[in-house]
DNA sequence: AAAGGGCTTGACGCTAACGTAAACTGGTGT
DNA sequence: ACACCAGTTTACGTTAGCGTCAAGCCCTTT
């Protein structure tokens, strides 16, 4: 008994993420997303993993990801695409990306650290200007 | 007394943070970098300000933040560019982009979440597969 | 003086990530 | 039958962030 999936067309799900439907065509163009095609190349549907990957793909760019880092990216979560000994490369590969996260994070927080430093001293002058 | 600065010229400061004088160029063309004008606009030169001005630059991109927005951030360090009333705007503002670096770090600490647990799972199914 | 090295200012080229408009198709209400 | 709407492909336009010449200036070395 197969699940009923609640398949919506490109301008529901645009709207539901707030883009356009030019912009979810793109990354299909791009390789990101693969909608089903309604049968013989009618419309696209879009179904649960789509939308994970959509909202995988979103994030990847709010961070500062280009389209084909984000790809490379949600690949690693496509066990199908893995198969085999690619099965290191992509462990491996894993490993690589978690560093340069790790290291983002680590540079964020020092932005985060720096501009609160600022924010402080801004505040106490404020005060001071305040008071009189 | 004037303490001696360390000028140096445009390819000099390019060499020390691996990039090219037109990025410098660039940079300076967009409003993020002011350069002193070796007598009557000769040459560019750079000091211990650009310097810092160029690391937070450079920090921003690889964080993924536009030029515009960068510059927005480093001008929160200008203290003579945000003189008298213009305090109060720039803490609010500080404030808004401390929120929003708070909310980009968490999302990359969620994001290094999950590809950290499909590695996990990737690299049990690695050693299942070599074992046999 | 001539040649070279490093700087300068244009100006045009290029890629990524879409925006936007045109022209066509396919189902739906009246 | 006709209009309308939502989707489709194709294609050209646009912006950011530089790359890449071209042509000229200044200073030094030969």
């Amino acid at each position: 008994m197969v699940v009923e999936q609640p398949l919506v067309s490109i301008s529901n799900l645009a709207e539901e993420f707030l883009i356009t439907p030019r912009t979810i065509r793109y990354y299909e163009e791009m390789g990101l997303l693969t909608p089903v095609h309604h049968e013989k190349m009618s419309q696209r549907l879009y179904g649960a993993r789509e939308r994970a990957r959509l909202k995988l793909i979103l994030r990847g760019k709010r961070l500062g990801f280009s389209l084909s880092e984000i790809k490379e990216m949600i690949n690693l979560y496509d066990i199908d695409r893995t198969e085999g000994l690619q099965l290191e490369r992509a462990v491996a590969y894993g490993e690589k990306r978690l560093q340069e996260l790790e290291e983002k994070i680590q540079e964020f927080t020092l932005l985060k650290a720096e501009l609160l430093d600022y924010h402080q001293q801004f505040t106490e002058l404020l005060k001071k200007c305040t008071e009189e």
